[in-house]
Parts: structure tokens; C-alpha cells; sequence
RNA sequence: GGGGAGGUGGCCGAGUGGACAAAGGCAGCAGACUGUAAAUCUGCCGGCGAAAGCCUUCGGAGGUUCGAAUCCUUCCCUCCCCA
């Protein structure tokens, strides 16, 4: 156990988080940690569908690993039962029920991902159904009449959904109070989440005074917004970065945000310490701070020679506006009525439709070898290799046998 | 149990017999501009086709009609009000 006060562990907690019920709690149980040397247990849940961590999840996890560092205690809780219910937060009601083999794969993934930022030495990695499907219709009952429906409908989604005439099933009034007993069953401490789930974890609280535990202390960080900059950063949306995309589809993408949303990616991912940030703020060029947040962010996931790389691959692309070398590389046979519409068709991996190539051509998104050609039927040149710049960023080698 | 309103392209949403591949917005893509971006402007934005045009699409299945997102039948789903 950390020797660290417990005012200055709650400092440290405190940077990147939204929002904590309640300060004085924390304080009081890191108090006793402390004294009892005895760590805290902190509550996360996840899904179990298949995961692919990214950076939304990042600035959760970052946390949880402030915490293990203070030497507590990471009770990594994977929703395999709760999944079946769906939680109301999103718009999908139901979700297709993952068989065992799926969710025990889903773990595997998660425990790779996730111990690239966590300790393994110091995380527990728990499974809901375990008490979940062994709890009767009695017990179920119980825990349900811990809550009222005017209750429940303070809740800002189902509040939303209600006015708006969507609808709610009964059935989803029941996950935060079954999320609300998994904090008892593992006896949380803290739980962790996004301030979505503000609800629920206050929820469980309650849960846990009726079994007779000291209630949770919330932890809620602040949601990432995706590439868009406006939505929430998730796989649905197709706005995110995956902790396992290549070095150079991270900085690519890091690249690719604003510079506003650029200080909030800083904030909630960066290790750099705060008043260094503020520093930056003012006395850099916005594009080197995001060079230097990309590169961060790439070497926190593949080391610091890949994000070397990716930075030389990036300047090249970009800044240079050359053709990297290292291109995908693909090869085709030469016959003689091939055009350039056969060749974006051939070797895009985005590009799906005719339509959609011939229209990238027309619109002058295709350069074959310094040459923008907008003609989809012009034939290829007669090279042995041509150089496909497709769109804003895919680059194709392409060689003929 | 009774009454009413709905289900439209990735999303939101207009459209109530032909001018509908379906207004408008968002998202997306490309170009210009840049600092890579943002903002702005321009264009595109179901598939096939050089084009004319053809094919698939308005919850599902049938039907009426020369012609249906629009009318009818039936099924599925959602919401509201009354009890």
C-alpha cells in the first residue's frame, strides 16, 4: 500500500473526473484504506459484446489505473447477464444474446486491451452472471421494490424518452437497480463510469445500504466526444480511436480532431501535468501540440518508435503531400481495357460502388502518379507500378504481374 | 377492454394516386482554402449504365389501378388518451 495522504491520493484522483459524490466520502475511505492498510475496491463495467476499446473508454481506464498506482484495487466487471437486458442509455432496446463461447472470447479480448493501460497485479476481472443467474424471483422483487417509478423517471434518458412518447420497457427499469447489486455483490467502493451513468451508480448506493454496506462513492469523467466532435466517441458511431488501430491510423485520426476539442483530448489523456498543458496552451502552434498529443497517444499503445514512425508517415502524407513509401501494396494483371474506375474499384478497401469510384474520380480525389485524373474511363498508363493517391488518405501501390 | 395517432433512405423529417430515387436538415465523401484541422464556399451523396434508361427502396405479405410511399385487406411493431 501507497504511504501517500489521503488528501493528496484525492488529488490525484480528482484531475479528469466530472464530477464525485461525494469528495468528503473518498476522502474518509481513503482514510481508512490507509489506516487499516486495506486497498479500495473500485468498481467499471463494460459490455461484454465484442470490445474494441478506445479512447472514450481511455479516459475511464486512465483513472482506474491512478487508482492501482495509489495501490487499490481494479474490480474490472464484464456485463455478460446485464448485456441481455441492454442499458436504456442507448437507443437499442435489445441486443442479440451472446452465447458463453462469445463472452468468454469478448474477456480474452478485453484483458488484452485493457492491461495495456492497467496492472494486471491489481485488477480483478469479474463476470455478472456469476450471482446473477442465481438470483430467484423473490430476491429479484425485492431489489425491485427498493425504487419507485417516479423515481426511475427523474432519470434523465428515461425522463427524454418518456416525454417524448418512446417507449421503455419494464424490463429496462430493472438495470440500474441489478447494476446497483452488483456494487454489493463485489462491494464496491467507488465506481467508476461516464457522467451518463450518474444514475445508476447513485442507484447502487441504495442497493447497498439495503445490504447493509457502505455505500459507493461515484466517479463520473466526463464523455469524449468522437472525430466528429460532436457525438459521443463509439463504435456505432464510427467516430472513434481504437486502442488497437495501427500507429499511423491513430495519429492520423488525433490529427484529424479540432483544435478545440484538441485541449479536452489533453486534458483527459494526456499525462503531461496540468500546468504544462495550460502552458502549451498559449505558447504553442496548435499543430505541434497535436503533434505532440498524437504522438503521445500513439506511444502509449505501440511504443515510442512506432509513433516515430507514424509522425515521419504523417509529414510525409500531409505536410510533404508525398507518397509514402510503405503504401499498401497490391497486384494485378495488366489487361488492356483496364481504367482508372477498374483500378479504384481494385484496390480501395473504402471505395464500395461503382458509383461511388466514378464519383470520386470526377470530383478529382484520384491522383495516379502526381497526376490528377478525373476521366474514369482513361486507361492506365503503361508502368510497371503506379502510385494510387484514393481520397484524402488512402494510398495504393499498385504492380502488375 | 374501448378510442386515437404512427412506422419513409445511415439518422431526423416532408410527402396522402402520376411531375417521387422521394423536399429539407444532420452525418458522410470530394474539391478549393489552410496548419492536418476548424470555419467558409462548391459539388456529390441507392445500384447498374457512356447515355437513354433499367433495377431495388418508403414496417411485412397480398390486392385495386394503365400507374401506389400514397387507396384496400391482413399481419407485425410503436406511441397517446379513456377504463
Amino acid at each position: 500500500m501507497t504511504k501517500i495522504s489521503p488528501e493528496k491520493q484525492l488529488e490525484i484522483i480528482k484531475r479528469g473526473t466530472a464530477e464525485i459524490i461525494s469528495e468528503e466520502e473518498l476522502l474518509l475511505k481513503l482514510k481508512k484504506s490507509l489506516e487499516t492498510n486495506k486497498p479500495l475496491r473500485i468498481k467499471a463495467g463494460f459490455d461484454p459484446t465484442a470490445p474494441d476499446l478506445h479512447l472514450g473508454h481511455c479516459v475511464l481506464i486512465k483513472k482506474l489505473r491512478d487508482f492501482q498506482d495509489l495501490g487499490h484495487t481494479v474490480v474490472f466487471l464484464i456485463g455478460d447477464f446485464t448485456a441481455m437486458i441492454g442499458d436504456p442509455s442507448g437507443k437499442t432496446e435489445t441486443r442479440p444474446p451472446l452465447t458463453k463461447e462469445e463472452v468468454a472470447q469478448n474477456g480474452k479480448t478485453y484483458e488484452r486491451q485493457v492491461f495495456k493501460i492497467l496492472r494486471e497485479d491489481k485488477t480483478e476481472v469479474v463476470f455478472n452472471s456469476i450471482w446473477l443467474e442465481k438470483m430467484n424471483a423473490q430476491e429479484i422483487l425485492e431489489l425491485a421494490s427498493l425504487e419507485n417509478v417516479a423515481r426511475m423517471l427523474e432519470r434523465d434518458d428515461f425522463h427524454k424518452r418518456y416525454t417524448s412518447g418512446a417507449a421503455i420497457t419494464l424490463r429496462e427499469f430493472l438495470y440500474p437497480l441489478i447494476q446497483g447489486y452488483d456494487s454489493a455483490n463485489i462491494r464496491a467502493d467507488v465506481e467508476f463510469g461516464g457522467t451518463d451513468q450518474k444514475f445508476n451508480i447513485l442507484l447502487g448506493r441504495d442497493v447497498q445500504r439495503y445490504f447493509k454496506q457502505e455505500p459507493q462513492v461515484a466517479i463520473l469523467v466526463p464523455i469524449l466526444e468522437g472525430l466528429d466532435g460532436v457525438q459521443k466517441m463509439s463504435k456505432s458511431l464510427g467516430n472513434y480511436i481504437a486502442i488497437e488501430d495501427t500507429p499511423d491510423e491513430i495519429y492520423g485520426k488525433v490529427m484529424s480532431i479540432s483544435d478545440r476539442l484538441m485541449w479536452k483530448y489533453y486534458e483527459l489523456l494526456s499525462k503531461r501535468p496540468q500546468e504544462e498543458i495550460g502552458k502549451m496552451r498559449v505558447e504553442w502552434h496548435p499543430m505541434d501540440a497535436k503533434k505532440a498529443l498524437s504522438s503521445e497517444l500513439v506511444s502509449w499503445f505501440h511504443g515510442n518508435e512506432s509513433a516515430a514512425q507514424a509522425q515521419r508517415d504523417f509529414e510525409i502524407k500531409f505536410s510533404d503531400r508525398q507518397f509514402p513509401e510503405d503504401a499498401k501494396e497490391i497486384t494485378l494483371v495488366r489487361t488492356n481495357g483496364t481504367t482508372i474506375l477498374d483500378l479504384v474499384l481494385l484496390s480501395s478497401d473504402r471505395v464500395k460502388s461503382r458509383g461511388e469510384a466514378k464519383r470520386l474520380i470526377e470530383q478529382g480525389g484520384v491522383i495516379v502518379d502526381g497526376q490528377k485524373i478525373a476521366d474514369p474511363k482513361a486507361l492506365l498508363p503503361y508502368k510497371e507500378l503506379l502510385k494510387v493517391k484514393i481520397g484524402k488518405r488512402e494510398f495504393v501501390k499498385v504492380r502488375f504481374s
